[in-house]
DNA sequence: TTTTATCTTAGAGTAATTAAAACTTATCAT
DNA sequence: ATGATAAGTTTTAATTACTCTAAGATAAAA
């Protein structure tokens, strides 16, 4: 239902727009998705939105803490903030995969430094060695 | 002295120009660059090197392994190779600053599920807290 | 010292993102 | 419900950070 993700918004002080429902209804299918992808997958729907739409939205949905970003192959992904993992960037397949891990120790040494921690990024760059790459 | 770096790229089978030398000397001072950075400060020193060849010099150097590189703020980042770390951007400063963990286990898991790890990179988004944000 | 594979250069081209300006809308207080 | 207004959306343009191409130059092998 939407009602969970318009209190979600309303909850985190933003203004429910149908973009932003959409937007967040795309990331809870789960996965990683840039941009563009977030952009043409909402188009089928609603073809008057725009590009810039999408990366404000994802802007405000990030900085309320609801959307995770982090940058791999020189572009920026997006997933629904959950539990911290790897992004796995398969260099086969270029394919984001998540793999748990417990990250908790980074962001406590980082707090011991005296940093005020906004965001974690791990990312592997590997081979999943399930391609034949001839 | 050149030797050691030049005898380094020799040994990864590179062949030695001015221009990859530049490239090596500039980050073995330490820290981190992006490409435009590079391209600036060895220009001071031979005003003809061209963009393009710094951003081939980096790569080729970093698939030898001799160079490392990272993402942050939309940027693709250049250091040497040396021990495994945080890089902690600083969203106060834009600055970023090498935090040393451990970051095996990391590895480790990604090995054990299979995967070719070829780089890891983490990338944490903080305040230092050190600067007065008015 | 000639050969040749590789590298460098200059400049054009591209993809991803951001900005500006004008218009539209979600929310709140009537 | 209504109207004000702050915030969000759209279109278009601009910017940033690379990436590519073609032609000339050069490091290193023979």
């Amino acid at each position: 239902m939407d009602t969970e993700i318009v209190e979600m918004l309303r909850g985190k002080g933003l203004k429910v727009t149908p973009q932003r429902l959409a937007v967040m209804k795309l990331l809870s299918r789960g996965g990683h998705f840039n941009g563009e992808q977030i952009y043409e997958e909402l188009k089928k729907n609603e073809p008057s939105i725009s590009l810039s739409t999408v990366y404000n939205a994802l802007e405000a949905l990030e900085n309320a803490g609801i959307v995770n970003s982090f940058e791999a192959n020189g572009i920026t992904w997006y997933e629904m903030a959950t539990k911290a993992h790897i992004n796995v960037f398969c260099l086969d397949t270029k394919e984001i995969i998540d793999v748990s891990a417990n990250l908790q120790d980074i962001e406590n040494q980082l707090m011991e430094k005296g940093f005020d921690v906004k965001n974690v990024s791990v990312v592997a760059y590997a081979s999943c060695n399930k391609v034949s790459n001839k």
